[in-house]
Order: C-alpha cells, then sequence, then structure tokens
DNA sequence: TTGATTGCAAAGAATTTGCACTGGG
DNA sequence: CCCAGTGCAAATTCTTTGCAATCAA
C-alpha cells in the first residue's frame, strides 16, 4: 500500500498500476523534478514498467487535471511536467545543460498582479521562464548527464 | 520601392516577394500585433497573394534569425509572431478573447536579474506571459471578433 | 460483474525538409 | 546567368483518439 495510492484516491483517480507507477516516478525524482511525458516512459521501460506512451500522456493529463502535477512548456517545443508541491515559483532554465532552478520573488508577484490590474485584467495565472547558462556549466553534471545521453 | 524593402536589405536578406509580403503583413497589422504564421498565411491568401504556408514559416524563422521579428508561445500549442520594434516588454493574454496587452516593468526586469544572480546564472533570455481575463470582455472587440471567426 | 482504464496503432496539429522549379540581382 | 528562394508534398515531432482487451472495486 503504497503512498501514491493515497494520493490518487484522494484527488479521486481510481489507483490502477499506471498511474502509480507515474506518480511515484514523479516523486522519485528530486533532482530533475522537471520530466517530459518521453523521459517518464523511457525510465518506466528501464524499470521494467510496460506502460504505453499514450498512457503516459492520459495519466499527466488526469493529473494536471486533478492538480497533482503542473505543465510547463519550455523552449524546444515539448512540455515538461512537474510534481505539484502547493507553493507557486517561477523557474530558470539553464541553455545549455538544460538545469532547471525553481525560483518565487515577492515583489515579481506583486508586480504582475499590479500590471493585470492596471491594464483591467482578472489575472488567472502566469508563466516566468528565465533562460541562462549556468555559470561553469562544463562541470555541471548536468551538463555531463546530458552529454552522456548524446553519446 | 516599399519600406519593407530597405528594411529586408539592411537585415541581409534579399528582397524577394514573399519576404516583402510578410513584413508588410505584420507592419500593417498593428492590431492584433500578435500573428501566427497560420494567421499570416490566411492574410495572404485574402490579399490574394499566393505564398505557401512552408514559405511563411520559413521566412517567420529568417525574421526571427536577423531579428525582425519576435517568436513567442502562448498557451495553445502554436507559436505568434510580432514585429520587433526595439524595446521588449512582456504580455498579458485574455483567456476569453485572445486580446494580447503590453507591458514593460522596470522592477520585474531588475529582479530577474537579482534572481539569476543569486542561482548563478548569466542570463540570457526570459518570457513572461500572465494570463487573465479583461475586464468587461463581453464588450470587448476582441471577443466580438473572436465569436465572428468561430461562425 | 462492469464501467473505468490501457495498449496499440492510427489520426492530428504544428512545423520542417527534400527537391525541382523560378526569379532577383 | 545562377544561386538563393519558393511551392508543394512528404516527413517529423509531439500529442491525442478510437477501439478492443483488461483490470480495479
Amino acid at each position: 500500500m503504497t503512498a501514491a495510492n493515497g494520493e490518487l484516491k484522494k484527488a479521486g483517480l481510481k489507483a490502477t498500476l499506471p498511474r502509480i507507477k507515474i506518480l511515484e516516478m514523479l516523486e522519485k525524482h528530486s533532482t530533475p523534478r522537471h520530466l517530459s511525458a518521453e523521459d517518464i516512459y523511457k525510465n518506466l521501460l528501464v524499470s521494467g514498467e510496460d506502460i504505453g506512451l499514450a498512457t503516459v500522456y492520459r495519466v499527466l493529463t488526469q493529473f494536471e487535471t486533478a492538480g497533482l502535477v503542473v505543465r510547463h512548456h519550455f523552449e524546444g517545443g515539448h512540455s515538461v511536467f512537474e510534481l505539484n508541491e502547493g507553493e507557486h515559483h517561477d523557474h530558470l532554465v539553464c541553455l545549455k545543460c538544460g538545469k532547471v532552478e525553481e525560483f518565487y520573488d515577492t515583489t515579481i508577484e506583486e508586480r504582475q498582479h499590479a500590471m493585470a490590474e492596471k491594464l483591467g485584467f482578472e489575472l488567472m495565472d502566469h508563466s516566468l521562464y528565465i533562460y541562462g547558462n549556468c555559470k561553469n556549466f562544463k562541470n555541471c553534471e548536468h551538463f555531463k548527464k546530458k552529454l552522456k545521453a548524446m553519446a
């Protein structure tokens, strides 16, 4: 009776094997926390799980609807998903190695509300992605991992 | 000898008919300033221009590389392009009618630099999109236009 | 049992690419 | 004239869907 089991029930989703495995995969991956559907699919294969890619997409969409995960559109076409731990934050993505850092800045949040207010909008959501190069990226573990993945 | 002609040359691009027409289309459309490849393609067709969709994509990508336009990824899959008028700004998008407002906030820009600095990144770029509902969207011209487009 | 959930393969949407043809300089 | 640029159709990439088989409650 894994923890994922209970979380799924609480979210109103039947605790099926694919859903449990996918949720555990997201919980297990503390770094990087941000995985694409493809990442998850491949990781499951490696773990010996036989779950179709279509199912991964379906389940992630259900999780997103249920508020269990948050979907992001970083540069480069595909979506990435991260476990929703409750607190909102924005992202800083390294263009060289793909490393993702999270941050939260009260001032930025406030100013965004102020802008929406000023322009006559009711703010519903926002996405802020900062792109850059992490200093000394060549020695960064993410960069090494990326190189290895390309080989 | 249109203005677009000179701008293309200045950008190091041969002044061909498709490029001129696409650039003029972007310059003409002051509102909305943000057009998808499909939008541009359709508008050109209506104007009686016989330019392929693939060419529109190719040309827009060239324009982006040349710095003539900026590409954005708003929610909903497809990219939109806007003429690069020099000054950076962020966007507020209405989820109901698609209206896009631009804004610039010095404080937000500063805080972003501070965040990048703090996390050890060299800032290269950023994208900030605020999503909301424009007040009284039902009477908003964009909303009416959207309804008409659906009919 | 029985409706919800999956897997697979096929469909879609957005964008890119290969290649023979055309047009700008 | 000659190569960059274009149109078209085919290919890619990421994601969604239809449907018969399977599973959780």
